[in-house]
DNA sequence: ATGAAAGTGAGATTGATTCTCACTTTGGGA
DNA sequence: TCCCAAAGTGAGAATCAATCTCACTTTCAT
C-alpha cells in the first residue's frame, strides 16, 4: 500500500471521446468528476459556475449530451422530476446502486442471469436489454446507521 | 379446460381500491383494461374520449394517480418522454417485460436474488429497494418475427 | 494564417404533468 | 328520502426540466 496510486481522475476532456475542446467543457467535466455521486443538471452547473462564471445552463446540457453520447455519463435514476446523473468510467455491463442518504453512486454486477433469460424464454419472450436502477445505503452511510 | 373460466376484466371500480364511484373514472378504468399493454396518458385519453366524449385531460391523470396509488397501475418505463403505464394485478413482487414490437407488458420474476444482495453486502452496502424494466419481444411477437 | 464546423450564452419554446377554481356529483348519515 | 361536506370534474393557466434559436465566438485541420 506504499506505491500504489489510485487514479483519480481522467483526462477531463476524455469524457467527451471525440469532440472540440472547449474551455466551458474542460471546467464541466472537471466539475462532473469533483461531484461526489449522483447529480441533476441544475446541480452540475451550480457547481461549475461557482468556479467558472459565465457558463450557460444550455452549455451544460449540450456537455452531458455529449458525455451520455461518449458513454462517460449515465443516467442512474431520478430525483424530483430531473435525471439523475453519475459519471461512470467502468467498461464492463453492470448497474448502479444510488445511495439515498449520500447520493454515492456503486457499480453492482448485474443480476439478470441464466436463470431470468430461461424463464422468459420458458414462456417464448425474448429480453433484449434492460435497465436496471438499485437504491440503498452505501458501505459508509450503512455503517455509520448501524447502531449497537 | 371445460370448466375453467378465464376472468378477462375486473370490476372496473375496483382499480381504484377506495374512492368514489363517478361515471369517468369507471369509463377510464374500463379503457385501461381494454388497452392491449402499455400506454401513455394521452393514449388512454384518446380511448376513453373515443367512447365518453367530454371527459378531461386532467381527470385522466387523477384518475392515473389514483390507480397507481391503488397499486393497480403502473410505470412500466418511458417512451418519448412520456411515462410508460400498464395496469398490473398481480400481487407477488415482480416486474416487466414491455415488447418493443407490440407493446404488450409479460409479468416477470423478480431477478434480484440472494447472490446480490450479497455481493454488495460484501462491499458494504445495502439495497432496500429497485427498479426493473426488461425490454424485448413478447411470445407472439417473436413467433412472428421468426423466419425459416 | 484561414475558414468551415463546432461550441456558446441568453432567451424563447416545448410539452408532459400539475394546479386553480368555479361548478357538479357522490354517498354516508339524519 | 333528503342534505351537504367531501370528492370529482373540465377548461385553461401554470410549472419547469429540457431543447431549440440565433447571432456570435472558438477551435483546429488544412
Ligand atoms: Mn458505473
Ligand atoms: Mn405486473
Ligand atoms: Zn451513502
Ligand atoms: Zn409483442
Amino acid at each position: 500500500m506504499s506505491s500504489r496510486r489510485t487514479i483519480r481522475s481522467t483526462e477531463p476532456m476524455a469524457l467527451y471521446g471525440r469532440g472540440r475542446v472547449s474551455a466551458q467543457r474542460a471546467a464541466i467535466a472537471k466539475a462532473a468528476e469533483a461531484m461526489s455521486g449522483a447529480f441533476v443538471a441544475e446541480e452540475l452547473h451550480r457547481a461549475v459556475t461557482s468556479v467558472e462564471p459565465g457558463i450557460g445552463l444550455a452549455t451544460v446540457y449540450r456537455a452531458i449530451s455529449a458525455m451520455q453520447s461518449a458513454g462517460t455519463l449515465v443516467t442512474v435514476g431520478e430525483r424530483d422530476g430531473c435525471a439523475l446523473l453519475a459519471i461512470c468510467v467502468r467498461g464492463d455491463h453492470h448497474h448502479h446502486l444510488v445511495c439515498t442518504e449520500c447520493g454515492a453512486v456503486v457499480g453492482i454486477d448485474c443480476p439478470i442471469d441464466e436463470t431470468t433469460m430461461r424463464a422468459a424464454a420458458r414462456e417464448g419472450h425474448l429480453v433484449t436489454s434492460h435497465q436496471i436502477v438499485l437504491y440503498g445505503l452505501c458501505a459508509r452511510c450503512r455503517a455509520r446507521t448501524e447502531n449497537t
